[in-house]
RNA sequence: GGCUAGGUGGCAGAGUGGUCAUGCAGCGGCCUGCAAAGCCGCGUACAGCGGUUCGAUUCCGCUCCUAGCCUCCA
């Protein structure tokens, strides 16, 4: 039975599908002004781990991950870069989507882009005027009347006149309460624009989810998704948007995903304490390393990003490869440590237990290995295998993966090769000086070598 | 100030009312020409103070501390 922490009633449920066997599932994604970052990554990795785990066990899922296109950050790049905003959210859609294979993600099935969506946006903002939830302010701007839907705050948690004392935001002579949010900008200067029955304008941040949420999933759906930091007001708009707008429900089960840290701080693009998603993989051995070290914690928690860590995660995914390595991997599956771990992930997606499961069949994998027992090595590597592949980790040739270096390689393979050759010539004629030398040497050069029993010598780079 | 999450061994990180997390690091042993890897074994935890309980790291209360949201943000 899969159980899923619900923001909304903030405790787990057993999760059911609105529609049988069916699980119809929305992320807010990026807006694309930028170089994607870590932040971002654990966001991306999060949500398609669970949307791979909910394809594992059975469902037939929809995943509709959006981009944000339009919005001011893009218009504010593009002008200081002197650049067309169209082409730069181009640019950096591409570049993000370039990181998403990189790390191996799966795509989402439908990518909607606001742009394509300004029709039904604008419908949705005239429904929402119709039904007497929105307003056109005196600036032309249509503002979304928080007041006037009763369940504004229950998502956050928040209490309108709690969140009015402790309003930032700068009461605008335009809005009626200083808790609207607007839903169609209207046009200034020089500004992208479309035509809409209140001039022409471009649309709020908060609408474009509503309605390519809505448009291609209904109005009421299974599970959406996003980072923490969008619980408010973002998520709490969309409700509001919605459910008065269709006059259902809107969403199931909201999920949110912690953010990554730095030395205890949100990393953000604001704090500048981010690192692209480009810049640390160059750092690492695979890029399965930061999805490694990404599952390493619970998605709900927080996570600190330190080299340190990911040089854990890197040492500990090596494990799991040499484990893996001359095994085969065939026979029937372990049902025992198969149930632990899907036991685990039914859990509410708790990857860290899922690990220790993996960690379990790697020991016995070892133990088999140790032991001559190939034919449960076999079997123990394809269950391990099978783990791997729901978490979308240790796909990868054993073999080929342990000869992958951190950065340039400082010796080619064959080099290598040539120097095991004359230090097995030594190790035959008992020449023990000579071969630690030529195992000095290689280590220098960051190759690591194990002596196997029979004479054969394995390498890998360190 | 309001609201929401947390504070677990040297580090990372799950979890539980009473028996094991797991990984890295450390220590001892096996294996090895010596290593490495692996295996076996060992140790060190539950912020503090009260309460409930036969028994609490786990439940309740208070205190302290941290982070996040309350403005764009994954």
């Amino acid at each position: 039975m899969l159980k899923i922490h619900n923001s909304l009633t903030g405790v787990k449920e057993e999760f059911k599908p609105l529609s049988a066997n069916e699980v119809r599932m929305y992320v807010c994604g990026m807006t694309n002004y930028d170089y994607i970052h870590v932040g971002h990554a654990r966001m991306l990795t999060v949500f398609d781990l669970i949307q791979r785990y909910l394809r594992s066990v059975g469902y037939a899922v929809t995943y509709v991950r959006n981009v944000t296109d339009i919005d001011d950050k893009i218009i504010e790049r593009a002008a200081a870069n002197g650049e067309n905003w169209a082409d730069l959210a181009r640019r950096f859609t591409t570049a993000m989507h370039e990181d998403c294979a990189t790390l191996e993600l799966q795509a989402p099935d439908l990518e909607p882009r606001a742009t394509e969506y300004i029709g039904p946006i604008i419908a949705m903002t005239q429904t929402l005027i119709d039904k007497g939830y929105a307003y056109v302010a005196g600036n032309g701007d249509v503002m979304y009347s928080v007041r006037k839907f009763a369940a504004y705050g229950r998502l956050s948690g928040k209490k309108i006149d709690d969140l009015r004392a402790g309003s930032r935001v700068q009461v605008d002579d335009a809005k009626l309460d200083p808790l609207d949010f607007v839903l169609w900008k209207h046009a200034k200067p020089g500004e992208p624009s479309w035509v809409s029955p209140w001039g022409d304008g471009r649309p709020g941040w908060h609408i474009e989810c509503s309605a390519m949420s809505t448009s291609l999933l209904g109005s009421y759906f299974d599970i959406h998704g996003g980072g923490e930091d969008l619980k408010f007001p973002h998520h709490e708009n969309e409700i509001a948007q919605s459910c008065a707008a269709c006059g259902t429900p809107f969403v199931h089960m909201w999920m949110h995903n912690g953010f990554v840290r730095v030395n205890d701080e949100k990393m953000s693009k604001s704090l500048g304490n981010f690192f692209t998603v480009r810049e640390v993989l160059k750092t690492l051995r695979a890029p399965e390393v930061l999805r490694f070290f990404l599952l390493s914690s619970h998605y709900r928690g927080p996570i600190n990003y330190s080299t340190a860590q990911l040089a854990q995660a890197d040492e500990t995914l090596l494990g799991l490869y040499r484990a893996l390595k001359d095994a085969g991997a065939s026979g029937p599956m372990d049902e025992q440590w198969l149930a632990r771990f899907r036991g685990a992930m039914d859990d509410d997606f708790n990857t860290p237990e899922a690990l220790a499961a993996m960690q379990g069949v790697a020991r016995e994998l070892n133990q088999a290995k140790a032991s001559g027992n190939s034919s449960k090595a076999a079997s123990a590597a394809a269950t391990l295998r099978a783990m791997g592949a729901v978490l979308g980790v240790l796909q990868q040739d054993p073999d080929t993966y342990l000869k992958r270096s951190v950065g340039d390689k400082t010796m080619s393979d064959t080099d290598v090769e040539a120097l095991l050759a004359a230090r097995q010539a030594a190790r035959a004629a008992k020449l023990f000086a000579e071969s630690d030398r030529i195992r000095e040497q290689l280590t220098a050069a960051g190759i690591l070598l194990e002596d196997k029993a029979g004479g054969a010598t394995q390498w890998r780079r360190a």
